[in-house]
DNA sequence: AATGAATGAGGATTCATTCAT
DNA sequence: TATGAATGAATCCTCATTCAT
């Protein structure tokens, strides 16, 4: 019961962070949209920054070990590797966009240096998994000298950018303002084509 | 001189902006850091959001003209013309991080709606023109067919995903903790190297 | 305890809107004089202004629920239902001045636009009220045919105008600058007497 | 042409305080309501409360030399000087409605202390030489023995009462709610008839 | 004589947090 | 464990006023 209503402020407050950012968001906005009492958030995480870390330690460590999975996979090809974490970005990005809106909000941000420092870690751990894929991949010439830090950056900034906004989304995608983008597999599956593609031609450039 | 004092203060709010977020910069802020006093911004202004939309609103066209003046120029081919939008893109955010995270930010935030909505209005212009020179190149068939606004997407979100967060970014670029990337000559060319041949392997595939 | 800091705000606001009127009075003063957190204000009511409505409300429902049991009682003859209305403004009026000091300036301002018109429609219905009695007296041919509205006009302004200023009161009565005649049985007689000596010899006038 | 300027800020300066009140009334409202710069208000003035205490010394002077004239003056009776008055106060108030309602707002707030005591002191010059005719009347058997400064507090409360509202002053007159009573003739006649006769039976009752 | 820019004090309100229960 | 009341600090903004020109 208690994880429970624990659970629900964290996902109620990832909405809301999403929406309107951290300091956007007050303590008596999330106690309200989780239905709960106002002092229950700081009877749970302590302050409202211990709250944002919860989240963000709780779920950034999903993407991260899932990404060292595939990196020390040695079944796999590199392409495959490359792949699977493309397919894994897109799919874990729009299937918790609030979650990965906040992320690239707090990102941008160098206020709160605790959260912006466990972040940027966990960002290069990443970063740093990617490359020695792609490097080994070049080594082995299966892949074009290309620079693989930015090529990391191309991938998660791409699909970033289409979370940015809804809006925007749909008028790439065509469809009416109200729609959820996200939700729809066509659009996942046009999302996951384009960097596949994209990077493809980039690697295997002859 | 009251041009002078105007500009002093916008100038400094990009930093302060992009360095702790609209909600999180405030105005007691804005003032110390252009050294006015508090009432000032709200005398120039009107209001605080009223300071961020002067902001925005100066320097959102010249990069917004650019672009038109790029799309409907008629004696640049389709690839020179993707050309000079990645270059004005790196340059532009390179030599203005700061207002672009700030940009960012908003963009991810829904709060605001009409500043919101004044960013997104921009952005779709900038989308649609971007479209329209790369379905030209599919019509002539000197472009492979690709998903135009995806592609617009990999641009914009590869220079954005730079702009996050410095420290990331001299890992990629193995510079160290404290050094400034974005006003790195070097840099910025690796950069806009990455991004074309990201862009012509893609968009040039046979 | 939660009920007597809330009526301890609204009575020590009453001095204050009184004393100072609806603007002059701040509300660091109110928390000040009613010796709570400046918060509380805010917390309890929302805004300075509901604070203002709250104490409107509460106490201006007494007087208009008195006048309609005295108007709806049916063995009261009309002179004795409007010695009872006089005796009732004098004796109202007289025991929370503050109080009504306070309603009379906000109905000369039309600032605040809710709070003038939740006034302005008591008062109507007061007038109303007062209005059928005296015209139920004229159709008995009791009373002369006199102006019901500016009857009341009468009676309300008169007291009031006693309201106005205690120095000025004192120089009516004869008493010396600092006295309170408000609380004095003796001027509250005198008062009661004048009114309706006054309106008894206007109504019966032969 | 500086006088012009003066007057024509005083006038648009009644207005807005009669409207919202002394506080309530901003000087950057005087000054764009008077399409004036602000800095002429304490230009001219020195202060807000300057301004305010200018109008009221030039308004009020007017009125209690008339009522200095009228007691004064061996040609009329007691009751021709009690018409007269009640006809002055008529006249004068529905003339001049906004300067009346900022005198009604300062008589009831003992904030500002100057202007206070000024607007006291005249009007018990006013009380007293209205009292001197009613007791002259008295003495000479020609009025009833009555309260005579409440007999004057009749007068003006009656008067200040209509002023208080228009919408109200519509409800009694029968008039539709936009209508300005104030300005209308017939109204005007219906007001000092009313307080003749109320006066009249009164004093004059055997 | 007249003004636009500038200011410091103070306005109402909201904030995250704490505490007694 | 859970909460409603309470708080002091901080929020943005407006105020009347001043001053250099």
């Amino acid at each position: 019961m208690v994880t429970d209503k624990r659970t629900h402020i964290m996902e109620r407050a990832i909405e809301l962070f999403a929406e309107k950012g951290f300091e956007g968001a007050s303590v008596r906005d999330l106690a309200t949209q989780a239905d709960v009492n106002i002092a229950m958030v700081n009877y749970y995480f302590g302050t409202k920054e211990g709250l944002f870390q919860q989240i963000v330690e709780t779920r950034m460590a999903t993407t991260r070990d899932k990404i060292e999975e595939i990196a020390a996979n040695k079944t796999l090809s590199e392409i495959e590797k490359v792949d699977l974490i493309i397919e894994l970005y897109v799919e874990g990005f729009l299937s918790q966009p609030g979650f990965h809106k906040m992320i690239q909000q707090e990102m941008l941000v160098t206020k709160r240096e605790g959260m912006h420092e466990k972040l940027i870690n966990t960002f290069i751990q990443n970063t740093n998994n990617f490359n020695s894929i792609i490097e080994k991949g070049i080594r082995k010439k299966v892949f074009t000298k290309v620079d693989a830090p930015l090529v990391f950056a191309t991938i998660i900034g791409t699909v970033n950018q289409i979370l940015k906004s809804k809006i925007v989304c749909n008028v790439f995608a065509g469809y009416n303002k109200n729609y959820d983008p996200y939700k729809d597999e066509q659009f996942k599956k046009r999302l996951i084509t384009h960097i596949k593609q994209l990077i493809h031609s980039h690697l295997l450039n002859k």
